[in-house]
DNA sequence: GCTTTAAAAAGTAATCT
DNA sequence: AGATTACTTTCTAAAGC
């Protein structure tokens, strides 16, 4: 019963986006040729796209020996899935080092306010923030410190893009929602109708 | 001395050039949907700022003059979805859209946040519903946002809804279709939208 | 600026049964 | 009327047009 008032935001990281260098060219049209699950169409795109199954991880693999991976949920998976890569490189014809370098570039996570929110009062009372209803029907928050894009959502359901690094997700989400707050635009259901939620007692 | 001169010379007539050509598409786009002249004059001096401030670089004039108006009609009051807009313009609605967000933030306007009750009237204008029924519909808006029914919903779709359930509470209907394309939204919308209201606003229809 | 990849949110839309 | 699929918004890197 203690627990049951301000909930407070969660979240969970649901896609990381990463860089690698290899190091060493490729010929990505005989990669393509040994791997015939790889996609490789230069003239509507200069990288070959291998998809792993089991995470679902998808790489973009350049000529200059870049990288790109997308869709690993943590960085467990997305190394798993980069030396798996590697493996799969050398198994055809190319001859990459072991261990490459590999950089997070953008972190996407899901995640809620536990409280719905009054978008149009906190598009007029934040800065940075667009809320175009006939668009899209998040608000879009800018926020500067940590460098983030933040999806709002009636809900109190939310969208952080941009972070490159899972602490900038936390930080983003919790400055978010402690803002949010103080701006008196989140509501929780109970408590006598849609009532300000209560400011948590801080010892 | 000479180079000075051309110089400005070439400033002012590109700069010239340009808000004619602005112009003229918004003289085209006034007369071919019928946008009412204040709204037209307003999308001029948000061109005109846009123009000063070099906003216009790299994009087609079409664009820029269509989210011009786009957001002048918001300003006075007047809307016009994007979607019934960039069916009269050459301009992508991807660009149209881009546009507008750069003049959101660049220029120093404040839009008023798109407002169900301001499609209520364009509604029942084309459908020659009357004032009672206006009424009702704008009461049924207020009490949904009072309700926080309305965050993220298509204003349209949540004036065509209102605007059905009134027209039915004053005996009058038309089918949802009407109302839909009354309001440029898809029937599944408006029957959404409508389900919704009546239920969370506990409105009782009469069978008939 | 565009092309491609991944992912979530909630709304709207097109298509099929 | 549903159900399905698909598109809207946000982010980010890669190489080339």
């Amino acid at each position: 019963m203690d627990s049951s008032r301000a909930a407070g935001p969660t979240h969970k990281i649901e896609n990381i986006v990463a860089t690698v260098n290899l190091g060493v060219e490729l010929d990505l049209e005989q990669l393509a040729e040994r791997l015939p699950v790889a996609e490789y169409n230069p003239d509507q795109f200069p990288g070959l796209i291998l998809r792993l199954t089991r995470p679902r991880i998808s790489a973009l693999i350049f000529r200059t020996g870049k990288m790109v991976c997308t869709g690993a949920k943590n960085e467990t998976d997305l190394k798993n899935a980069v030396h798996a890569l590697v493996k799969l490189l050398n198994d055809n014809g190319a001859d990459v080092p072991l261990n490459p370098e590999v950089q997070v570039q953008n972190i996407v996570a899901s995640g809620s306010l536990n409280a719905e929110v009054d978008l149009e009062q906190a598009a007029l009372l934040l800065d940075n923030a667009m809320y175009e209803p006939e668009q899209f029907p998040g608000l879009i928050y800018r926020m500067t410190e940590p460098r983030v894009v933040v999806l709002i959502f009636g809900s109190g359901k939310i969208v952080c893009t941009g972070a490159k690094s899972e602490k900038d997700v936390a930080v983003a989400v919790q400055r978010l929602y402690d803002r949010l707050k103080e701006l008196g635009v989140l509501y929780v259901e109970e408590g006598g109708g849609a009532e300000a939620e209560e400011a948590e007692e801080e010892e | 001395r000479l180079r000075k001169w051309q110089t400005r010379a070439r400033v002012q007539t590109s700069y010239e050039r340009n808000f004619v050509q602005a112009a003229q598409e918004l003289e085209r786009l006034k007369s071919s949907m019928g946008v009412p002249r204040p709204c037209v004059e307003q999308a001029l001096e948000i061109y005109r700022q846009a123009l000063e401030k070099e906003l216009v670089r790299g994009r087609s004039v079409e664009a820029m003059a269509a989210a011009a108006l786009y957001m002048a009609c918001r300003m006075l009051k007047t809307p016009r979805p994007l979607d019934e807009l960039i069916r009269y313009t050459k301009a992508s609605r991807r660009e149209v859209a881009r546009c507008y967000r750069l003049l959101l933030r660049e220029l120093n306007v404040r839009v008023p946040i798109s407002d169900p009750v301001l499609y209520i009237s364009r509604v029942a204008e084309q459908l020659k519903l009357t004032g009672d029924v206006v009424k009702t519909a704008i009461d049924i808006i207020n009490r949904a946002k009072k309700a926080g029914l309305t965050a993220g919903k298509d204003p349209a779709g949540l004036a065509a809804a209102a605007v059905y359930i009134a027209s039915l509470l004053h005996g009058d209907n038309r089918t949802q279709k009407d109302f839909a394309v009354a309001a440029g939204v898809t029937e599944v919308t408006v029957r959404n939208r409508y389900k919704e209201l009546a239920k969370a606003l506990d409105i009782k229809i009469p069978v008939k």
